[in-house]
DNA sequence: CCTTTTTACTAAAACGTTTCAGTTTACGAC
DNA sequence: GTCGTAAACTGAAACGTTTTAGTAAAAAGG
């Protein structure tokens, strides 16, 4: 049975010939008359928008336009998981408001390329999406969606990603970020650490994770930030083989209260948790809180991202600052003047910041 | 002549032509490779994806095939304010969600389309969009933008927007919802009440607001909004008149303090401030404690969206919650079935709930 | 062995623009 | 009166596909 019915409608298409044809003059001249107005006299051009008025016609089509022009005019960004949760993230959020706040100064459009259930990847969306080139953001190196996206050799942006040579890329510095966050803890006499970490692969196992796994991890961040906690361990003399990391299977409060369950359960008990997001770190402050446990003076929490709620947060929490805003700027800076032909841009080093608030303290004991 | 003999610079752009050319088949058959597998033997169809991959061609062009097809394979999205504006709001966001999930759902991309300042509104990203429909949401009658979008002659979806005949619409009872949050705080025994408004036109004045002003809103939901206050107000004897009504030019929390600087100067004082978003009245709150006024004792404060910070301010926030992300999923959903042809979906109404937290109380005197 | 059907492939015409290279005509300048 | 130049407009060839209607060869049916 046929789906779509789209059968007879009432007049044909107005298009730019037609317009043309009916005042009598050349296709050329229409199309000038949108483009080019000094190509043909004021009365004409007025003539043309009276037509066009006239017929329905809404001015050039911007498919026909685009393939003339070879260019889509839009941008489009790729992001780690189902299009749906950017938007429940925290700091993809801003991130996209940086990118918006590019792509609007440039008037170009920006597409959310939809993604698929990890298990089901279905890269058409990558293949078809008609844009001029890409930001990828935060995308395991083995995910098929990024093999998709670099096979259309379009203009592409790497942000928070592993390199890729020749690709121009922004990022913050994940490991000195957290292993200040990590020295912190550990200068306030925290001594039995944990960590909550986000994904760490394309398909990620959850639950606690060997130091072998930790290293090999595909995800930037995670990577990045393991290391990043590992070395203030070890420069402290602290034995990382026995610091449990617990990984979550999706970023959500959820999951950290799931990581806190367990961690908590662990003994010796840990006096202080690492997490790699605020979300997270949230999660673990309210099962602590479940656990009949206080922040900070039971268990320090620090967090990562540094989301508007962190300072509201009760207690006001640790963690991390970084600029989504700029970094979805750049991005889309460094893609548009890609875009525009100049040479391919440096790669940007973003500043972080330990912010230290109310959620970390001297162990207790 | 020599098709691929050696003239010819390397570095031309990798076509369905010319790959067609290389293997010596007609580019029918190589369209066929990649769009009607049962179209040719399996054999060839291989020879035809091994030729592309030595030749870089990365796929049919979303350009070209749109083309030819007659669809962008997107949607394209209209927010009220800059893109980058709709990132910040938290009403904005999650409505962006449902969308997400509904293109996502059929494998369409999420085109967002920048506006520009509204003293120098620039259509031409609407109307070089390129989509195959429209979701227009939350915009003002008058907003150039939206009639740029209708001359489109696509098929468009309105979220919280005037009617116009002939499409489909998407909304919550605005009027009911907010008549029932005033009813509510005049039940608990307030008579001087207050508002803060968000936007109530296209080039908003920002200010006390006269009545008749308030009615003349072009903004559906500020309009909607203010006639339900009115209503639960003229409908327990209050003299609307009376009743200050401030309105902000953007929602935000600073704008929402700057309200009631202003409306907590009034005398006789307030007893309860209705607000129009939850950031609006977090700023409020925010401006009560600088003033040494608690809330809800001093005064009650109401909101309006229940974003997810509501339950965790303190005092927890009553406002009225909204389904944002079942709205953008509704609009998404509607858009896609008006595009493959079905009539036109009926409108959607959906359900609010006043959300009584500890915002609000009976005045003290 | 002669028809019919199926399979595997192709030619050519769109799809709606823009742009390059002209062609007129008009207008001064000399 | 001729030449050069500018202004106003046009013809035709792309841009990269998909699709319709077809053909030739192979397989099936009697």
């Amino acid at each position: 049975m046929g789906v779509n019915g789209g059968s007879g409608g009432e007049g044909q298409k107005a298009t730019l010939k037609r317009v043309a044809q009916e005042l009598g003059v050349s296709p050329s001249t229409v199309s000038n008359a949108y483009n080019r107005p000094d190509q043909l006299s004021p009365d004409l051009r007025e003539r043309v928008f009276e037509t066009a008025r006239l017929l329905g016609y809404p001015g050039p089509d911007p498919l026909g336009r685009g393939l003339r022009r070879r260019r889509a005019g839009a941008i489009g960004v790729l992001y780690t998981d189902r299009l749906s949760y950017a938007f429940a993230d925290p700091a993809a959020v801003p991130f996209l408001e940086g990118v918006s706040e590019a792509t609007e100064e440039a008037g170009l459009g920006l597409l959310l390329i939809p993604g698929a259930p990890r298990d089901k990847r279905d890269t058409s969306a990558v293949r078809e999406a008609a844009v001029d080139g890409l930001i990828v953001f935060c995308m395991a190196e083995e995910d098929p969606l990024l093999a998709a996206a670099l096979e259309r050799r379009l203009p592409v942006v790497l942000v928070e990603q592993p390199p890729v040579e020749g690709l121009p890329a922004v990022v913050i510095d994940d490991e000195g970020a957290s292993r200040e966050a990590a020295e912190h803890l550990i200068e306030l006499g925290h001594e039995k650490l944990a960590v909550v970490s986000i994904e760490l692969s394309y398909r990620p196992e959850g639950g606690f994770v060997s130091v072998q796994r930790q290293r090999s991890a595909t995800y930037r961040p995670s990577q990045a930030r393991l290391a990043g906690y590992e070395s203030a361990a070890e420069a402290a003399g602290l034995d990382w083989e026995r610091t449990p990391v617990y990984e979550c299977v999706e970023n959500s409060v959820e999951q950290g209260r799931d990581a806190a369950r367990r961690l908590l359960a662990e003994s010796p008990r840990p006096t202080a948790i690492l997490c790699m997001s605020d979300l997270l770190a949230t999660g673990v402050i309210e099962e602590a809180a479940k656990l009949s446990l206080s922040v900070p003076e039971d268990l320090s929490v620090a967090g990562f991202d540094d989301v508007p709620d962190a300072a509201r947060m009760k207690p006001p929490l640790t963690t991390v600052r970084q600029p989504h805003i700029e970094k979805g700027h750049r991005a889309g800076k460094a893609l548009i003047s890609l875009l525009s032909g100049e040479p391919a841009p440096q790669n940007y080093l973003l500043p972080t910041q330990l912010i230290i608030r109310g959620s970390t303290a001297p162990p207790s004991s």
